[in-house]
DNA sequence: TTCATTATGTATCGATTGGTATAAAACTCC
DNA sequence: GGAGTTTTATACCAATCGATACATAATGAA
């Protein structure tokens, strides 16, 4: 198996000799180093050893290790949390919501990531304040999202117009943010289960 | 001015050389470099530039870098976050929890202070393990405080015979740890106080 | 004064950090 | 079969990490 160079077509032949590792499988045991150990607690060998790849390879194929970061952010949120993007597409505000609450609560016991979340506990607080706002624009981002779409669930009338979907999407982001802690602190997907529940409650009726 | 060593009784003559700087200040000025950096952001040479101290001095007074994040530990609970203990001491465990979740929301703005929380970005991803399970307790500590107290609203009939006192407490806390990171992604405490408001929703009806 | 004791300031320790220089290896193209 | 190109592996860089050795300063006790 013969792995094409970042951003290499296809098509385009491949010049000298081919990498020996798959970028993406690298970016996956990255990954787990970064949410597991944040990114100031990784280290470049820590990575180097978990990626199988030395560090030469490394800084070829991913720049430095910020850079490394925020391609393993892109592909986490392309994978562990793609379930987001997909709840939005509920028809329903409601549902859709649930669906990132118990989402989140199903990550909790997968045996093959790490607990928490890599968007949360990757650098909430980080010696370089670059890298904090990264992650932080990233967090901002899905709440904007979120309240895209509750927007629209207002206009649809799915939502009650005394509704504020502002306020609804920082509340949801608020108890998804509180549920990684929790889940970094050990709770079970059962009892984050069992917070989604009651965090539903403050649903507005319709 | 002389102050006297850690766990030294004002009772007991002071010999040798006298300290010559005050140790709780020097743990406040400890606190904001841990809180604003994490743990292991938090560099000795940013440490005891803060404290305005040198190496020694701090290795004599305190420990070692995770002894002295432990002191810090103490005094962040007795200090910034000391409404948490007083809220649980409001007659009505709903009032408690209000408190609670205003008293963090206040936390936000408070210019003395970084943002978030500094059990939550101190070290909630870590390299060392020990350290993230140390905050880890305390995180767990103040659930449990919290937990005892609503078990005690059940009791006293203050809470229905349907509610969950674990349950409760659990999404409280959860709410609690979601703020501290939405603070420290820059949200206002204004912007709290509202997510406060929908939180509170959640509460069981009398 | 002299001694014992404790704190301070400087200078440094070995280990580890993120990051590279260099040369051999493995490929395509001509 | 080279020539050109890219990756790999080893070895290394300066800087910083947490932690200390050592000499000096400042106090109380004798």
């Amino acid at each position: 198996m013969v792995y094409l160079p970042i951003g290499m077509k296809s098509e385009t032949a491949a010049r000298g000799r081919p990498r020996a590792f798959d970028p993406d499988a690298a970016l996956d045991r990255a990954m787990h180093v970064f949410w597991a150990k944040g990114y100031e607690g990784a280290s470049l060998s820590n990575l180097t050893r978990a990626m199988r790849i030395n560090r030469p390879s490394l800084y070829a194929a991913f720049g430095n290790k910020q850079q490394l970061f925020g391609k393993v952010l892109d592909r986490y949120m392309d994978g562990p949390v793609a379930y987001f993007g997909k709840a939005l597409a509920a028809p329903k505000a409601r549902d859709a919501v649930k669906e990132i609450f118990f989402g989140t609560a199903r990550m909790a016991d997968d045996p093959r990531i790490p607990t928490g979340c890599l968007m949360v506990q990757g650098a909430l607080a980080c010696g370089d304040t670059s890298v904090r706002k990264e992650v932080a624009e990233r967090r901002a981002a899905a709440e904007v999202a979120l309240r895209r779409r509750l927007q629209r669930a207002k206009r649809e009338g799915d939502l009650p117009q005394s509704a504020n979907p502002a306020e609804l999407a920082r509340y949801v982001m608020t108890v998804v943010r509180g549920m990684a802690v929790q889940s970094a602190g050990g709770a079970s997907r059962d009892q984050l289960r069992r917070v989604a529940q009651v965090a539903l409650r403050a649903w507005p009726k319709r």
